[in-house]
DNA sequence: GGGCGGATTTGATCTACATCAAACAGTCCG
DNA sequence: CGGACTGTTTGATGTAGATCAAATCCGCCC
């Protein structure tokens, strides 16, 4: 089926053992679900799953970038969250055997490591750190989320736009480079709650502050400490 | 330490076997539990736990009405979620080992059981269903939020009011008997992101319409469907 | 029952953000 | 090099829902 699946299962368990979910296993762990895992590549543009489908398995990007959405019948979606190299997508569905609350789509070309629920329950059975590993990035998950519905609830949309920034700006980036947004803009609009034309003006807002500059995706923080104290 | 240990193990091993997180475990798992379990009461208003507090354990309400808010500094904060009896708060942050991120607080006089960590992971070690049961409950967490995050983004007020008495209609009451809010109009509002002024406003406009009737927290629902097709 | 304090309602007004529409880049491709 | 897209910006205008303030209701305690 494959024409050199020892490769294949190398690179899987690379591909595993540098994800949030899996980081922390054993390498015996990592081996027997990286065998179970199938590689799969989507373009830019093609959608991983849809909201309501039945869930295959926990999927963990290799590279590459998913956006995860939520569609209400006939209307835009919004994004709930991006998700990069490491990542995973569909935990919550496999966990609980259910089908997608969510749809996936790739932002980019992606690779992929689809594990199916069995592989997980049967390695879960043997290797006692795997389920509390799931229920931590789940936990993990939970906060996220409960973080999100607190900054989309008591926060204005420049605060959010700030926030964002900030968090973006320590996670990648070092000193004062500029960093990537890692959508483009009305992507990352959707993501915070925000019209791509109200994004783009609290943005011109932070430029003219002088806070920030921005050249297409790419924004440098010239002033952390503003965009930290920046209420409404 | 306490007068009647035994009476006391036995009831929080009711209380754990009626609860959503440990329904389904084997009876010697539960009785392991209760005994590693303390009961508390809370009177009306008392806080529970705050925001960025030690995590004492996992609570599981016994009777009563638990709520969970996030509060921003100076500010009147957001109810995330209601927890009744059988339902569970601070598991995240047991799963994790972390600190609260939410603040939880009595509505009414409650009585709880507090469930260490160290339980919890003693248990899970011999007894395998456990975490799957964790898991499983952070899995249902997580398909609620993304609800929330998305009926907040996509909804009208009046969508998110219709489909909350909707919700509750049909999870409490039978048949077109009045159900009672959990809580009081503003928490209610909260919790649905409104005002307690527009939500009683959009209460108002369903009246107006017939699709409901109130009495105070006395609701019914006079015209489930109009409710159910409730747009803008 | 009568008053007291918190909860809900009603009304008037304001505003953060959305919507619509048009101008303006980039970028890809022939 | 010149369309033809797709994505972003800018401007004008609309509105859902917030805010502030006052009236009214309701449960509770004396």
């Amino acid at each position: 089926m494959n024409s050199a699946p020892a490769g294949d299962k190398a690179r899987a368990a690379v591909s595993l053992r540098r994800s949030t979910l899996f980081r922390s296993l054993p390498p015996p762990a990592i081996a027997r679900l990286a065998a179970g895992s199938t590689a799969l590549n989507l373009g830019h543009g093609e959608q991983l799953f849809a909201g309501g489908e039945r869930c295959a398995g926990l999927y963990t990007v290799t590279s590459g970038r998913i956006a995860l959405n939520v569609s209400v019948a006939a209307g835009p979606g919004k994004v709930i969250d991006l998700i990069g190299p490491g990542g995973h997508a569909g935990l919550a569905a496999v966990v609980l055997g259910a089908n997608h609350t969510t749809a996936a789509e790739a932002l980019t070309d992606s690779a992929l490591l689809l594990t199916p629920r069995e592989t997980l329950v049967e390695c879960g059975a043997d290797v006692a750190e795997l389920w509390p590993q799931l229920a931590a990035a789940l936990s993990r998950q939970v906060g996220g989320l409960i973080a999100d519905v607190a900054a989309f609830a008591l926060n204005s949309g420049r605060e959010r736009v700030a926030h964002y920034l900030l968090e973006i700006a320590t996670t990648r980036g070092s000193r004062q480079q500029p960093v990537t947004l890692p959508a483009k803009k009305s992507i990352i609009a959707s993501r915070l709650n925000l019209t791509p034309e109200y994004f783009s003006r609290m943005l011109h807002e932070l430029i003219a502050d002088g806070t920030i500059a921005v050249n297409g995706r790419h924004i440098t923080v010239l002033d952390p400490a503003r965009l930290r104290d920046c209420r409404h």
